[in-house]
DNA sequence: GTGAAAGCGCTAACAT
DNA sequence: ATGTTAGCGCTTTCAC
């Protein structure tokens, strides 16, 4: 391979030249357009490939109408313990970009104020052939923008009540069910809750969740167990409020790797044993919460494939402007580990009947 | 404000319609040239704003030759432990680009297979105006490559021996150097050293910065303490054969977090404490690090910070093409927890000493 | 099979 | 201060 400098910039015009053919030829040579005789075309492919041609992307754009690229919003990084979510969903999508080729443009416009200018550019600038939309608020204004403008976006996440946009979302509801039978199962009575801020549209499924299954269990609903909206410097004071109850709960569950972590921390505190004293159950799996001690049994959402999926889906949208409404919920499994077990009295009871 | 469906795409010639000019002169009012009277200026402005006018991203690319995007190639992921630091790193780089009105192109193409196809068509497809390399490899074909087609570019991370590239990069021989004589400074004089996957070219400089240490405080070295090329796999069972030592260390430096993690559970299981029988200093801070049973002491470079600076650092290139090579180190801070403490000897000779 | 011409939306000469 | 012309690189009629 000769080491000669490559042009600045080689176009459809150079290898024109160079086959003695006129441009339209060589585009639709490249574009093997089978009007063009097998021989032009493997001399053009060649051509192409010994000047290192590669189409001006922006050129194509314009004249298709297609920018071969999807924009994704992902929200202000809130806190650390989302980190692993995003970046595995972040990398999911972008293969799956990849495989369709696609590029991927990311933005982190604040999700706040709605469709502010920055949103607008990228959503009407022709630069992207859709979005991929998250932390979707309840009357969020985007979507309202979008449809307008008609241009195609998936949503991940979802708002309560009747959607009529497409998204993909995770069963938050079901997850929380799962992860509360679990623990009823055990023999478990009196589970807390500990939930993030209310803002997110998640939190009110999760919590949901957690009322559907003490409700089929027919266990009452106590307002003193549950806590929502809760950050990082707040958890642990609120966790010892919990087990300072005369009736305090055996198993709690927490809607963030943090809070849950947190929860342990002050249970062993105040001499606690995990499990044998207080179970319990994290929503969103990761290193720390497989890494904890004990390692916490955790809802398990699969985040890189999330990420797949809603690229996939926008571009699926994008390939078929007219395709009907899509709503996908992923329904989180459950990986048990060592934080859960039945409670003491329990046990004993057990020990008692054997 | 009216509900009325908006344009499938508003141009530049609608609002020349609408305003009854040229588009020569709405372009150019758009665009705040002082040879349009002040009056035209507001008037296409105020309709360039009612019928929400966004230009075509793509037509002012192709007129400029400006992408006003840059392009991000992030390794493909490969353990969890670098989650948190890469998802910091492209928040702020997504940072910097919306601060600067570019927007980021997110590429996870395989960095092993050096400048391939992928990577070609992003590098010359003016789609984007310069690439951000990560994960340089020691004879990268893609600087290489980037090189001769002239497109700017800035790595993030680099090689040893000389460089003849702009990058930023942490100067990891100075972060562990920081390290290991904290735990010298402390009285340790056997420090084990486990180091991950020596095809990161980071891990020469940090395997350096040990040895550095321990030669400025006369300290032989001895490779039965040096373990590289770790995985979590094989953490363990190193570590195990570390403490079996009949000399065995009394403090140990672990390059990534899953391998400081599996240092102290080693240790606890050998039924030793940390840190009154064992010091762990780790690279790369983290909720994981601090969080640990107990926090650990740990060697801290700021992510995001970097991830901005390695944007806005390449920006500038791209804005003045001419400009001189920038290889800036970022010296990383030791932040210390209670992961670390004087060797247990040295704590008897200094109570006898007193 | 191949080529000439037009146009995607925008901006930059060069008029006037 | 505004309009005319041309062209960025590409694809697509419509001829031949």
């Amino acid at each position: 391979m000769a080491h000669h400098t490559l042009e600045p910039m080689v176009t459809i015009k150079d290898i024109a030249r160079e086959v003695g053919l006129s441009v339209t030829t060589v585009s639709r040579a490249l574009n093997n357009h089978d009007d063009v005789s097998v021989g032009t075309r493997r001399l053009v492919h060649e051509v192409a490939r010994r000047l290192d041609y590669h189409p001006n992307a922006m050129a194509r754009s314009l004249q298709n109408s297609r920018a071969d690229a999807i924009g994704l919003l992902i929200p202000p990084i809130l806190h650390r313990a989302y980190d692993a979510f995003w970046l595995d969903f972040i990398g999911g999508a972008a293969s799956a970009c990849a495989t369709a080729g696609s590029d991927l443009l990311l933005s982190a416009v604040s999700t706040s104020d709605g469709a502010n200018d920055d949103f607008k550019r990228l959503a009407r600038g022709r630069r992207v052939d859709g979005l991929l939309l998250c932390d979707i608020q309840q009357a969020d204004p985007r979507i309202e923008y979008l449809r307008r403008t008609s241009l195609p976006f998936v949503a991940f996440g979802r708002t309560m009540g009747p959607q009529n946009y497409s998204f993909i979302d995770v069963d938050g509801a079901a997850g929380v069910r799962q992860a509360v039978e679990h623990l009823i199962q055990l023999g478990h009575r009196r589970i807390g809750y500990l939930g993030v801020s209310t803002k997110f549209s998640f939190s009110s499924f999760r919590l949901r969740g957690y009322q559907d299954a003490l409700a089929r269990a027919g266990i009452g609903y106590d307002e003193r167990l549950v806590h929502e909206g809760l950050t990082a410097p707040m958890a642990a004071a609120v966790m010892a409020r919990l087990l300072d109850l005369s009736d305090r709960p055996t198993a709690v569950f927490a809607s963030a790797d943090f809070l849950a972590l947190a929860a342990v921390k002050t249970a062993r505190t105040m001499a606690l044993d995990i499990p044998a004293d207080l179970s319990v159950v994290v929503f969103d799996d990761g290193a720390l919460v497989e890494g904890a001690d004990p390692p916490l049994t955790a809802v398990n959402q699969p985040n890189r494939r999330l990420g797949e999926e809603a690229a996939e889906l926008l571009l699926q949208r994008i390939a078929r402007t007219e395709a009907p409404l899509v709503q996908r919920l992923v329904i989180p499994s459950l990986t048990q580990r060592s934080s859960t077990a039945p409670p003491r009295e329990y046990q004993h009871v057990m020990s008692a009947a054997q």
